[in-house]
DNA sequence: CAGCATCCACCTCGATACTG
DNA sequence: CAGTATCGAGGTGGATGCTG
């Protein structure tokens, strides 16, 4: 990512670099902690306010509700709120969504595969 | 990832808990702009810490270090510093880095290919 | 139950200055 | 050049209370 800007004074000019700076706008919204344990947390499954809490261990209501908007805004996630009392409102990804999962997935199998590694590399520094 | 805390009270819950939230404290490291856009730019190559200023676009001194201290104290990348005046540092990812370097190199090419369905569906909920 | 608004303690980050 | 220390503005995020 992160075309390099090699041309210059050319048309396509402008529309390279607002592309470039809307990917790093989507880098910096998707590259952080809960949004990823979010999208980690739903997986293929659709999961109410309520439920995501209580996946996403750690999470405020605060947080949740501000990711969770931004992930519906840039497509990620589908909002479907039925208009029952009291309300239930569920949450499901989007097929960008699930793709986007899938390197989600890569990073936790590599934290999992390389504790001991981290952990000693740790211990090394520390010393 | 985290480990569902399924066993109550045998011997392995503690090493069980451990084992998780450290799971926890890595990914809180890695899953942050910074750090994997400093992954994605050193890639195979070994850089100087001024290289990769200017490489990794509006990273500040600070975060450049800050970042690197963290991936070096964990393992992910190799910190090299010459004996020289004026000093030279260089920076290589080491295999573990290069592994999740793979992950990274999937979320960039997933906003690539989303671009299009990002903008809209952004236009669509910011109506 | 889900969501929004408010408040505020804390921490992040950039700027700056100084060392080896 | 690389790194550390300091400081201050601004952002982050938790707690709380209120709405439909």
């Amino acid at each position: 990512m992160v075309t390099k800007q090699l041309l210059k004074d050319l048309p396509e000019d402008a529309d390279l670099r607002r592309a470039d700076s809307l990917a790093r706008e989507i880098f910096s919204d998707v590259a952080n902690k809960w949004a990823l344990l979010i999208i980690e947390a739903l997986g293929e499954r659709t999961l109410r306010f309520s439920e995501l809490r209580n996946e996403v261990e750690g999470v405020s209501h605060k947080m949740l509700t501000q990711n969770l908007r931004m992930l519906e805004r840039n497509g990620l996630v589908d909002r479907k709120a039925h208009p029952t009392v009291p309300p239930r409102v569920e949450y499901t990804l989007t097929d960008p969504g699930r793709a986007l999962r899938t390197a989600v997935d890569v990073i936790c199998g590599w934290t999992q595969q390389h504790l001991g590694h981290i952990e000693s590399a740790r211990g090394r520094f520390d010393a």
